[in-house]
DNA sequence: CTACGTCACTAGGGTCCTAT
DNA sequence: ATAGGACCCTAGTGACGTAG
């Protein structure tokens, strides 16, 4: 199977949307992120090794493991060097999907499962994808329910709440935690982390060393990085001016935005926008 | 020992302005 | 739209203190 992409070309706004769909097998240690989503994604490993780090910790994942992305939680993941991961992915949203994740005990605290039949999941993952690249107008309700099936899958005979051994997350990274939740909502508007910190009850000092320590990330390079993801997203949307792109993100100086969407990825935001055009000129191919 | 606060210092983020 | 320079202020960080 070559690697494929696939999007929803009629996303709904349902309680459950399938938003894209994709394979791939990875060249050996490739790396995705740190990055940022505002979607929910699942992958599926099909074969090979890898790791995924999500909340300052490494997960080790083989043939038949899964690891769910959070919106908002800062995630990379990396194909080992000898053995890299073959593995299908799906991205969805809706309101209905984080109430059943969460009753399923998978969080960003808990984000891989295991020991579900490989069989079904590759299967459901196949059903989306074809669906999605079939793109005819029923593609969304139909990729939807085999998602409903996929889930019910990783819910399994057997709960995913956690067992005795696991230590529970301490305070710390539930503040850390609610700091990021806070920095994934506000953004898109001027944020001074002497505020964060204040509306979340800690020095300013004490705030960025506990954010650090846990996330690898300043609370001000987080935050960029949640702007830069967004921002280039945004870019992406031909209707929308460098301008707005800056301003929806955080930015009320276009200029300066330029700078350091320059600075983060090495183009600026037109550059940008013209090879991205250039690579992929119709969206949902 | 751990969690948190305070202080002082420094790097660089953010803004403004001008030029292209 | 982008680049570059100047300047001010904010954020990051290390060292140290305090409380439980």
């Amino acid at each position: 199977m070559r690697d494929t992409f696939a999007t929803n070309p009629y996303p709904s706004k349902g309680e459950l949307v399938v938003t894209f769909g994709g394979y791939a097998q990875t060249e050996p240690s490739h790396k995705a992120g740190p990055s940022v989503h505002d979607h929910m994604l699942v992958h599926l490993v099909l074969n090979g090794k890898g790791k995924y780090h999500c909340m300052g910790r490494e997960y080790k994942l083989a043939q038949g493991d899964s690891f769910f992305i959070f919106p908002g939680d800062l995630v990379h993941y990396e194909a080992d060097a000898d053995e890299p991961w073959e593995y299908c992915w799906i991205g969805f949203r809706g309101h209905a999907a984080d109430e059943m994740l969460s009753k399923m005990y998978i969080t960003a605290q808990r984000p891989v499962v295991s020991g579900r039949s490989l069989r079904k999941l590759r299967l459901l993952n196949n059903r989306i994808l074809q669906s999605l690249q079939r793109g005819d107008s029923n593609c969304d309700l139909i990729a939807g329910g085999y998602m409903r099936l996929l889930l019910a899958e990783y819910a399994g005979k057997k709960a995913n709440n956690p067992t005795e051994g696991e230590t529970p997350s301490t305070m710390i990274q539930q503040q850390v935690e609610q700091a990021i939740r806070w920095i994934t909502l506000q953004y898109y508007q001027p944020i001074s982390i002497e505020n964060m910190a204040q509306s979340l009850g800690y020095h300013r000092t004490h705030l960025s060393k506990m954010f650090k320590q846990h996330t690898g990330f300043s609370p001000m390079n987080y935050l960029l990085k949640v702007r830069m993801e967004r921002a280039k997203l945004l870019l992406q949307n031909e209707r929308l001016t460098v301008d707005q792109v800056a301003s929806s993100v955080g930015f009320p100086d276009s200029l300066y935005f330029s700078k350091q969407f320059k600075k983060w990825f090495g183009s600026s935001p037109t550059d940008y926008r013209n090879i991205t055009r250039k690579r992929d000129p119709s969206p949902c191919q």
